[in-house]
DNA sequence: CGGTATCCCTAACGATACTG
DNA sequence: CAGTATCGTTAGGGATACCG
């Protein structure tokens, strides 16, 4: 048995890591993922009627990004109205269950650490 | 049993879950939290010189306010030369695993992903 | 040593208008 | 319906100087 488990941080300036981190570390998307893993397949406006206050715009990119990490899957279906799905690809699930329990630590944790910000005024 | 294992996701605009993730969504805490986890205490100038590309400024706001959160623990020894010691706390160590798991993830699909996002650019 | 205080700049984001 | 395009704002963060 080694010391540590040690995930093997790497700190550096370009660090790998982060690069990938930071795309679902913006404001929307961690949503759109947990929202894509309950329904599976959504449409835009589906997505956009489900998160109050995101704009237009902010979904676009957002789903950009995820479908060029290979999280989601966009499909179009060329019609007029136009029809566009998105649904998680194998690897977006792969992701879901993490970003799960990063919620589900915030809910347990949440008066508790609200409480430690009072406090912490005084 | 029900329909879905639903980690209920709170999509309000004063989603409360949203406020405490966003937190450590920055660019430097989780990073710090990572090395906290693996140093258990750390000086202020320890973590400083750990994480290359972080300004003094930087640092001492992501600990404030992880320490407005109870995640870590300040220390401050009254000496001169002062000393501040930094470590996790119970509730910050029960956060730990699971950004290590998301790490662990990121380190994991990092190349299939950095893959995707070329060819995505053809 | 371990911070503040100040200034500045960029990227993220929002609002609005327009389009195939 | 599902986006683009453009503009304006703001918050995050970097650089530098100073302090107890």
């Amino acid at each position: 048995m080694e010391k540590s488990k040690s995930v093997k941080i790497d700190v550096d300036e370009n660090c790998p890591v982060r690069g990938i981190l930071d795309r679902f570390g913006d404001k929307w998307s961690t949503l759109i993922l947990l929202l894509l893993g309950e329904s599976s397949v959504l449409r835009f406006n589906e997505i956009y009627k489900m998160i109050p206050g995101i704009s237009q715009k902010m979904l676009t990119v957002s789903l950009k990004t995820l479908e060029e990490d290979g999280l989601v899957k966009r499909t179009v279906y060329p019609q007029i109205p136009p029809r566009v799905d998105y649904e998680l690809t194998p690897r977006g699930m792969s992701l879901l269950p993490h970003i799960q329990n990063l919620v589900k630590w915030a809910n347990e944790n949440r008066l508790n650490i609200l409480q430690s910000r009072e406090t912490h005024r005084l």
